[in-house]
RNA sequence: GUCCCUAUCGUCUAGCGGUUAGGACAUCGCCCUUUCACGGCGGUAACCGGGGUUCGAGUCCCCGUAGGGACGCCA
């Protein structure tokens, strides 16, 4: 049998990072097994369901490189094709009109719950010849089985069974004949072919019903398995308050596509000690049985590590590639200054995203306003003027404006003064980056270009004799 | 309340009856170092509690406890 998994969002608001790892654990099982993944929109909400919603849902689906072999799928096309099926249940007696009007059904669940009972629907029109009142559009109801239980092998959790004396008649069609989630679920599911429901766990009620509509439709069921859902860094349900919970959020604050991947596939899922996986190794090494059955919470200081990983270790054109956004973002303008690749590659171990990358080498492509006051106080000294005349002079000579001409400079120029590069090295990164954080000195200025470098270590010279007056 | 599920360092996890309970992030030292970082080495740190089963339980069973989920004419 052919392996085919879904994703079935509803297009109730952005992919939230919930949903994306769902996503990725049935999009890596069906690339593993050679099988294919559909996408399905489960729009039957009206009321709720946006195409904005869509689009984000797909845009970040596309960001992390989940494509889909069919799709998307939207259940509000497919209400033809539910009505035939509910119809068939009607037939063949497996549904029934049941006449209870909201305020009715609130009523005997305020009474049940007042005695602790679990509330559910008491099936008062299952078997009914009562006359239905007027003027009311009915429902229709499955008939759950009454007795014996409903056993399934979820592939994540294990054996789970649940007595049919716990459900009750669920509604499978509103009153205004539209169908409801479980019975979309099910046509859906079957239609497609679906042979593993990959999905959150707080479905995992609904597996019995859906089992047993399934069953009155005389089909066999396709495998579960019930991923746990992801806490907040407090253990709590994730919600805004936590931060980012859109997928697109972590593009928008600079994580790498790759990083978001990999932290996503290791959260409630391992493969040994292995930490760091590709694309490809996630695709290999997957598997639903190293899901874990308890819910994990997210965890900002590992994503920012594997984030550097991944800024660290693609190829810096990747890195650009996914630098561009953010360079667009912030405004900044790269012409006018060196490769962003060779920015990347001197900048790549000093930062943990892709925004403060960018955030963090503007002074390589603008000047500065102002410095840096805590370095200015502690290394602009009376005397630094002149190691940086000094340096200047020996700096504007260089016809080769290489790492290791400048470096040369450098060192002969605290030769020439007798001071250790403590005191110059410090200044010079001041004067030409306006702070103290920056790659290697040598880097950093040929980076910079010989001009630039000159007229900001003229700048801070001149800055630093008006400090003296 | 009822039902379902879960439980190893702060966090993500390895472990699938016999281990000095391993790794990673974070944290704390030390080293490297022209800044910031990277990196290297080392340390602190966990089997929720109680009963069983067994020669032997983190591992199996039961009961507690705690957490989560579900109980809609939402999905």
């Amino acid at each position: 049998m052919k392996v085919r998994t879904r994703f079935a969002p509803s297009p109730t608001g952005y992919l939230h990072i919930g949903g994306a790892r769902t996503a990725l654990f049935s999009w890596l099982y069906a690339r593993k097994m050679g099988g294919e993944f559909v996408l399905r929109i489960e729009d039957t909400d009206r009321e709720r369901s946006t195409q904005a919603s869509v689009d984000a849902i797909l845009e970040g689906m596309a960001w992390m490189g989940l494509d889909h072999d069919e799709g998307p799928i939207y259940q509000t096309d497919r209400f033809e094709r539910y009505k035939e099926v509910i119809q068939q249940l009607m037939d063949s007696g497996h549904a029934y009109y049941c006449y209870c009007s909201k305020e009715e059904l609130d009523e005997l669940r305020a009474a049940q719950m007042q005695r602790k009972e679990k509330p559910r629907y008491d099936g008062r029109w299952r078997d009914s010849d009562a006359t239905p009142p007027e003027g009311v559009e009915p429902v229709i109801r499955f008939k759950n089985p009454l007795d014996g239980a409903v056993e399934f092998d979820d592939l994540v959790r294990g054996k789970i069974t649940v007595r049919n004396a716990e459900l009750d008649d669920l509604i499978i069609a509103r009153s205004d004949g539209t169908p409801t989630y479980n019975m979309t679920v099910v046509v859906d599911d079957i239609d497609m072919e679906i042979s593993h429901v990959i999905r959150g766990d707080d479905h995992i009620n609904n597996t019995p019903r859906q089992i047993n509509i399934m069953r009155a439709l005389g089909y066999d069921t396709p495998q579960f398995a019930h991923v746990p859902m992801i806490l907040g860094p407090d253990g709590q349900r994730l919600s805004k308050r936590h931060g980012a919970v859109s997928v697109m959020q972590y593009r928008d604050e600079g994580y790498t596509a790759e990083a978001l991947m990999n932290y996503l596939v290791r959260l409630g899922w391992s493969h040994g000690d292995q930490e760091i996986f590709s694309r490809d190794e996630m695709v290999e090494l997957f598997s639903l049985e190293g899901i874990n059955r308890a819910p994990s919470a997210i965890n900002q200081d590992k994503l920012f590590w594997i984030n550097q990983h991944y800024i660290k270790s693609l190829p810096p054109a990747e890195v650009v590639a996914q630098l561009e956004w953010h360079v667009a973002n912030q405004q900044l303008d790269t012409r006018s200054g060196p490769e962003l690749a060779d920015v990347v590659s001197a900048q790549c171990e000093r930062f943990k995203t892709l925004h403060d990358l960018v955030a963090g080498s503007r002074y390589f492509y603008e000047d500065f306003t102002d410095y840096d006051e805590k370095s200015v106080k502690k290394q602009f000294k009376s005397a630094t003027a002149d190691y940086l005349r000094a340096a200047r002079s020996g700096l504007e000579a260089l016809t080769d404006w290489s790492d290791e001409a400048i470096h040369g400079v450098i060192e002969q120029t605290c030769e020439q003064l007798e001071v250790k590069l403590g005191k110059l090295g410090p200044a010079l990164r001041i004067a030409t980056t306006g702070g103290s954080s920056s790659p290697s000195l040598e880097i950093t200025l040929r980076l910079l270009g010989q001009e630039r470098t000159l007229s900001r270590i003229e700048r801070a010279i001149e800055f630093i004799a008006a400090r003296q007056v």
